[in-house]
DNA sequence: GATGCAGTTGATAAAGATTATCATTTATTA
DNA sequence: TAATAAATGATAATCTTTATCAACTGCATC
């Protein structure tokens, strides 16, 4: 899984004319073995470790190629902050954010093509993609519902 | 409805223990005759044009108030970039983003609710909100599929 | 394998966005 | 009206992202 994504991404970059370069390909096979939803500074710091000289700015730009040929896939756990994921292919997920600790959940069942073409006629639209995330409290924060007593003490 | 809002905004501060401020109610009061999707930037320069002296901060901050007692929303219309739009009570809707003209239309169809109770049940997670967006092309921006003759010219 | 070149990189400057600080002002209550 | 804590505006400080450009490199050609 993760190699044939590798090679499909490495595959992809030349097909459309961009370079195999060091930095690419460290920055792809990082990706591929991260289970977690990093930031940019996370992947900058994270693949610096094993390839010092690398820079932010080529880190900025490899996420934004990614992104751009759909290798990346960008997700908003918190305002101001994005995040990004292996957009594997035929894994279509979106993300349960818990407002309490931070904690990320994954859901696979999304119901949103059910609606899509009905959009998409009324709006003569072509829909390409789509962003769902959910916020709420997991059943760790749930139960001290402090809101009351601590908002405004 | 407009008045209404601005009514339930300014009993939702007071009561919560906020102050009636003269920033706070400028900036309620534009948002509530706001029909787009303005920015904190766009906010900013808009409150200031009847209300000379504000700062900026005083924008952050009021928004970022409004937001968490739910009386504003933000939507992400691209990447890095936040806007803001008021949360009318009963008025439930996702945008639909054209990634050719940036062109934004609302769409009311939602259908989360269908399956956020069973996300809940497997999750143990309380779902509070949601954000839905759909990006594409919109009708102007799709016939010159132009993607294969200049992307890479 | 050497050569040429366009694409890429890293360093760093520049620009923008957001937050922190703090003296002054203001809404609210009594 | 006076007392008080909250809020504001100016601005510094911090972060984030983008722009610039000389040096470097993958890759095609020979
Ligand atoms: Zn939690
Ligand atoms: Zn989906
Ligand atoms: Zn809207
Ligand atoms: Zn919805």
């Amino acid at each position: 899984m993760k190699e044939i994504y590798i090679e499909t991404a490495k595959e992809g970059l030349q097909r459309q004319g961009y370079k195999l370069t060091g930095p690419r390909l460290a920055i792809i096979r990082y990706l591929a073995g991260e289970k977690g939803h990093p930031d940019i500074r996370q992947i900058f710091t994270r693949i610096r470790s094993e390839h010092p000289g690398i820079g932010i700015a080529t880190v900025y730009r490899t996420v934004d190629l990614l992104l751009e040929l759909g290798f990346l896939r960008a997700i908003t756990i918190k305002k101001n902050q994005l995040r990004y994921e292996v957009n594997w292919p035929g894994d279509h997920h979106h993300h349960l954010v818990c407002k309490g600790c931070g904690r990320v959940i994954e859901f696979g069942s999304c119901n949103f093509q059910l609606i899509s073409k009905e959009i998409e006629k009324v709006t003569r639209f072509r829909i390409e993609e789509h962003i769902l995330e959910a916020y709420g409290l997991c059943h760790d924060c749930l139960p001290g519902k402090q809101h009351y007593s601590t908002e405004k003490m």
